[in-house]
DNA sequence: ATATACTGTGTATTTTCTACACTAACACAT
DNA sequence: ATGTGTTAGTGTAGAAAATACACAGTATAT
C-alpha cells in the first residue's frame, strides 16, 4: 500500500563535458505524457530513502549511487488534485560507466532520457523549480565537497576532473592551476596507468583515495 | 482540518555569548510532558512555510523572522503511531529585542524555554537529531552567508558580532583581524551612535547596509 | 584619583590565488 | 620515416588574503 507522499530523484551524469538529467516520460495521468522526474508514491512501510534507491535501480539499473535530499515540497497548487507533498532528493552517479540502461521496468512511465541543461522542456508538477534548486545545491556544494568525483569513472584523468568543474560551475577554470590545487590536496592517487583510445597522446589516469580525501573533507567541513 | 504531515521548528536565539534554542514542553500524546520543537500538523489548505510562521509567531510573538528549510524527516519508526513526515525548519531570530514573549497560546504545549546546546534534555521524536542537523547546517553556512545579522538587534557592536561568530563556530576568533574582514566587506554601516548602559567604554554600533550586503552575498553565491 | 573593564588599532609574515604560454608526447596519415 | 593534429603537462612572478600578535585609550564606578 502507498504512503500519502511521493519522492522525486533529480539523476546528474556527466557525459560529454556537459552535466544531464534524467527524465522520464509519464504513463500515468496527471500530466501523462510529459516529462518529469523520476519518482513515485513511497510504500507504506517503506523507509523514505529505500523508495528512492528503489526508483533509481528502476530507472538507471545501478546500485550504490551517492544521494542527498534536496527539500521536501508541498505547495498547495503543486498536484491538480490536491496536495501532494513530495521530498527531492538529487543523485550523482558515474554516467562513463555506460552500464546504465534505460529501458524503464515500470507502467507509470513511458521512456527516460538524458537531457542537458538547455534542453530540458517543460516538466511536470513543480519539477522545473526543483531541478533549478538541485543545480544551485550542487554548484554551491562543489566549492567545499568533492562530490565531483561521484561524476566520474573510478580511473579519471585531471582534465576529465576539470571538465567536470567547468560543467558544475559555469566557467572555465585556469588549467595549471587547476592541477595545482587538486593535487596539492593530496587525495589523488596517480596511477601507473594512462587513457585509452584516444588518437592524440594519452593522459595519466588517477583514482581518489578515499582515506585522504575524507580527512581533508573533514577538516573543511569543522573549520 | 489537518493535512497528514508535520512541520517542526528549530528557533535559535543569541543570548549571553551563547547559541540557544527554543524547546516547548508538550501537552499531548505521544510524549506528554517531554520537551521537544514547536511544531504542528498543518492545516489541509495551508501552504507549509505559512504553518512554521504560524507556530513561530504562536511561540515568540514576532513575525518577519528568517527561516530555512532543514530537510524532510519520514522515519518509519519516528513517531509511535506510524510514520508521520515531518519538514524540519530552522528560524533565526533576534533575541535581544527580548520582546519574545514565552506564554504559548496553544493548548499542545505546557511551556516554552530557552536552552543553550549543552543543556538540550532528552527530546521527543528524533527532535535531538534534527537539532543537530540545524547546528551542522548554521555551522556551515554562517562561513558562506551573512545569517549572524539575524541573531542580532539592528544595531549591534563589532564584539556582538563577533560573539555570534564565536558562538556559532564554536571557536575564538582575533578580534583585530575579524573586525579587519567585516570592515573590509563594506557591508557595515557606521552609526553615529554607541552602546548604551555598560559600566564602561561604550563601543561604537553598527548597522547592516542590506543592499551592499546583498551584492556581495550574490557574487559569492555565483563564484 | 584610582581601579576596572572593554574598545580600538597596525604591521610583518605566510599562505593562497591569479595570470599567463610553450614544449613534449602520442596517434595517425602519407 | 616524416609530418600533422591534438591534447598533456609544466613554473614563475605578482597580487590578494589570511594569520599572528600587544598595548594605549576611554568611559564608568567608587
Amino acid at each position: 500500500m502507498y504512503s500519502n507522499f511521493t519522492v522525486d530523484c533529480v539523476i546528474f551524469g556527466f557525459h560529454e563535458g556537459k552535466i544531464k538529467v534524467l527524465l522520464t516520460e509519464r504513463n500515468e495521468y496527471p500530466f501523462k505524457d510529459t516529462w518529469g522526474l523520476p519518482g513515485y508514491f513511497v510504500d507504506n512501510d517503506e523507509e523514505m530513502e529505500h523508495a528512492v534507491k528503489r526508483i533509481l535501480y528502476e530507472h538507471t539499473g545501478l546500485k550504490d549511487i551517492y544521494l542527498e535530499q534536496l527539500s521536501a515540497f508541498a505547495g498547495l497548487k503543486r498536484h491538480p488534485s490536491g496536495r501532494i507533498l513530495t521530498v527531492a532528493y538529487y543523485a550523482l552517479l558515474q554516467l562513463d560507466h555506460m552500464k546504465v540502461k534505460l529501458k524503464p521496468i515500470t507502467n507509470y512511465m513511458k521512456q527516460a532520457r538524458w537531457f542537458a541543461e538547455d534542453e530540458i522542456p517543460e516538466l511536470a508538477f513543480d519539477h522545473g523549480q526543483i531541478i533549478e534548486l538541485s543545480l544551485a545545491k550542487i554548484r554551491r556544494k562543489i566549492t567545499y565537497s568533492p562530490i565531483a568525483f561521484e561524476l566520474l569513472p573510478d580511473k579519471f584523468t585531471l582534465t576529465q576532473l576539470q571538465m567536470v568543474y567547468e560543467a558544475v560551475l559555469g566557467k572555465v577554470l585556469d588549467k595549471r592551476n587547476f592541477r595545482k590545487k587538486m593535487l596539492n590536496y593530496g587525495f589523488l592517487k596517480e596511477l601507473p596507468e594512462v587513457q585509452k583510445g584516444v588518437s592524440y597522446r594519452a593522459a595519466r589516469l588517477y583514482k581518489l583515495d578515499k582515506r585522504k580525501y575524507l580527512k581533508i573533507f573533514q577538516q573543511t567541513i569543522s573549520f
